[in-house]
DNA sequence: GAGCTGGATG
DNA sequence: CATCCAGCTC
């Protein structure tokens, strides 16, 4: 059986709306991980997706941040607030499909090195990380995906030189994700591409155009599903469509058994 | 030569600016006058309409008001600033064109019958008919139009008994109106059309679709004029397309000499 | 209901 | 550059 997962920063989905149900019409994933919704979930267009077919969970609030999961299958064990302690950010959604559990997170951005966001978002990343060893082990069939917002790899910036030591590319943030992904993941994109690669650009300045930009979208699974996943790409055609999220998505392509 | 003369409130020239072009293809007028553009000169989409081969005066503000004549004869004697009071409104654009002088107005609305708002209606009524009858005799040939926010006869509202003593309706600003009118105008409008007729409707409670609106939008000239006026219309399909105004343009067909 | 501004975030 | 919101007007 195949199974399509995406991840994909909408920067608000009654903004992108249109879009987002042209993705999924024309790419039929079985599950679509959202970031950046910008919606409170009694405002979230849940019967636009539910018309194409999908289940419905949103984890969302007023201005910022939020996130959803549909799904053409059945989501099971619907939790949010589950691990991060800065509860007024909603950041994180996990849902259970068939017996895979898919957490679907939007990091903190950080805003600089130097500011208490920062820390919050280093923090985050380690709560993170705690959580899962608390909850899972390696064996169990777990992704995480979503925006990261941090770069983990040279080949993953545009310009390591011009990025060193910036947002998204800060050796700290760099580290903290490391050590959540030496918990025993697989970059699910990073098996089957290893050319630079990014999934965001700057809206400011052209970036897409010139191709400046940054992999900072993950989809990341333990090494037993990573084993049935058959494709990993960013579909950079949605970034160049008009009225675009300044993300792509990341899609992975599964072959399950049953 | 037939001279093609349009009101229209545009509520944003930049929100509207397609649609207001696609209008100048379709029905090419000599000229347009638009009220409520909504932005300052210096960021008004003059480029647009010169590609279309108007020219083009403008006397726009910041958040409000602003009105602006296009037209594809010379513009000369480009006035503004020459009656109203509270010169921080910008309501008011002279504009000479060939031998026709052409006001283009957006009166106050005046918010509700018991305000200050409402008193400097009143004012900005009675003193454009002083600075008429200052400069200007009826032998001229002046139209003066636009958006004068009141309806001035039974016959421009869609419920006299609801709208009556309403803004908009209300006994002392019909009195002004009635006043101005008796100057000398005739209103080209009235000259074909008898029945009950809007240029106005709400955005809300689906009031055009319903037909619940006011004739607020006139073109008014002197009677010689108004003899060279060969028909006048209200072009209703301007409201049904997307984003529309909640005003439709006000159409007047002249047939001058030479 | 649909504009605009100005401040905030990314 | 592109969102959202609050506050304002019409």
């Amino acid at each position: 059986m195949r199974f399509k997962v995406v991840s994909w920063n909408v920067n608000s989905i009654r903004a992108r709306l249109e879009l987002v149900l042209d993705f999924l019409k024309a790419n039929q994933p079985d599950v679509l991980c959202m970031q950046e919704t910008k919606v409170e979930n009694v405002l979230f267009p849940k019967e636009a997706f539910e018309e194409l077919g999908y289940n419905v969970a949103t984890a969302g609030q007023k201005r910022f941040n939020g996130v959803a999961t549909v799904s053409k299958l059945n989501l099971e064990d619907i939790k949010t607030d589950f691990f991060d302690a800065e509860k007024d950010h909603k950041r994180s959604l996990l849902t259970k499909i068939n017996d895979i559990t898919i957490i679907n997170l939007y990091f903190p951005n950080g805003q600089a090195p130097d500011t208490e966001q920062f820390q919050y978002k280093l923090n985050f990343i380690y709560e993170l990380k705690s959580f899962l060893s608390k909850h899972y082990s390696i064996e169990d069939k777990l992704i995480i995906l979503g925006d990261f917002n941090v770069a983990m790899e040279e080949n993953d910036v545009y310009d390591v030189k011009q990025m060193e030591g910036k947002i998204g590319f800060h050796p700290e943030e760099r580290k903290a994700l490391k050590e959540l992904y030496s918990w025993g993941f697989v970059d699910l994109f990073r098996k089957f591409n290893k050319e630079k690669a990014f999934s965001w650009w700057d809206y400011r300045a052209a970036s897409f155009w010139k191709d400046r930009g940054l992999r900072i979208d993950y989809i990341w699974s333990t090494p037993t599903l990573a084993d049935k996943c058959k494709d990993c790409f960013i579909d950079k055609s949605y970034r160049r469509k008009k009225k675009p999220s300044d993300h792509a998505p990341v899609v992975a392509v599964f072959e399950l058994e049953g």
